[in-house]
DNA sequence: CACGTAGTGATACGGTCGTACCAGAATGGA
DNA sequence: TCCATTCTGGTACGACCGTATCACTACGTG
């Protein structure tokens, strides 16, 4: 085998450039040659290590979402070993708002994503899955009769994302309404 | 002067074309050559009637708003004269899901525009302005106390929005779980 | 030390993009 | 009637798009 390269690095590396180009301005922004002059390659790189653009943007969406989980999860391992489940709650909620560079950006690219999801079969499979899966976690964290309260807890936290996305929240403020559900459905007595 | 022409309903024409083009496939596919074809008029004329293409886009989301509030406002008023504040607030919220095709397609469009939305500083203004209207309206419709339970609401329906139209919820279900929310912040002794 | 393979680099092609341009058709007021 | 003006239609242009192609370099293995 001649020149051995680090292919995770380098399809990392373009992923990178695809997530900030969508973040600022939408997919239509993440044409194959601003993506490689973004990323700092040839364009020929892009076909080599994704295929078509498709493949392309399809490919930075995996990467990016597994990079979601991988924080997310270590966030909440960073609670402890045996987390109150109030705060294990508090954790995933919290990692649907922006609150650091990472969060906004994964979620602005999601967003550029959205409508695509809906047309694209192949991307509406890619997230139908993981909210559902959500939702059963979340439901495991509180009191069985309180499956509507998760639902809309849930759904509470992915719209305030939206406000503070649009900057008609502030990140602190969309802390604060998330803790006060959260005093409510874990009273203090408990 | 000559040839008088129904500018409104040319606009309007059009505009609806972007609208069909920017839910199906988002703001890329809404190209000045495809939404003319979509309208079924020569690509001529919307620049005719709309100037660039950036004009374009943001003449149809104007006049999407303003069919939307128009369409809210009749809703709202078909709850009689003097409605209990439970259902002017169930009903402002019922608003933000897609319940039927219109508002639907509405959603989507806005959903098409919202990375646009942070980047383009014309369209930021265009948004700011609303949802804190809102929050306002409903902190009217709610006792004072329950000024965190308002925009926890709020944020809960754009939510389930998303949910919805991602169809990772049923349009029910997301009726009943708002439903729900206004058990408890209208109780039944009140 | 070759040789076959992994990876690079440049370029070319057909298509579509947004927009400028211009000649002409239609029509209300003089 | 005829002119000024509103509106239409077609076309042309340069830029950029996604992708295919092909010659080339570099290197681990035999």
């Amino acid at each position: 085998m001649p020149r051995q390269v680090d292919h995770d690095e380098r399809r990392r590396r373009i992923a990178a450039a695809v997530w900030r180009l969508a973040a600022a301005g939408g997919l239509e922004d993440a044409t194959v040659r601003r993506v490689a002059a973004e990323a700092g390659v040839p364009a020929r790189q892009l076909q080599y290590y994704f295929g078509s653009r498709d493949d392309l943007l399809l490919g930075a969406l995996d990467l990016l979402n597994r990079d979601g989980e991988a924080e997310a999860q270590q966030r909440v391992a960073a609670l402890g070993a045996t987390p109150a489940p109030r705060e294990v709650l508090r954790s995933i909620l919290l990692e649907l708002l922006p609150l650091d560079e990472s969060r906004r950006q994964r979620q602005l690219v999601h967003a550029a994503y959205f409508v695509r999801f809906l047309a694209d079969d192949g991307l509406r499979e890619r997230i139908r899955d993981t909210p559902p899966e959500l939702e059963a976690l979340i439901a495991l964290l509180l009191p069985e009769q309180h499956r509507d309260e998760a639902d809309f807890l849930l759904a509470g936290a992915a719209g305030l994302q939206g406000a503070v996305l649009l900057g008609q929240m502030s990140a602190e403020r969309a802390v604060e309404l998330i803790d006060r559900q959260l005093d409510r459905l874990f009273p203090a007595a408990a």
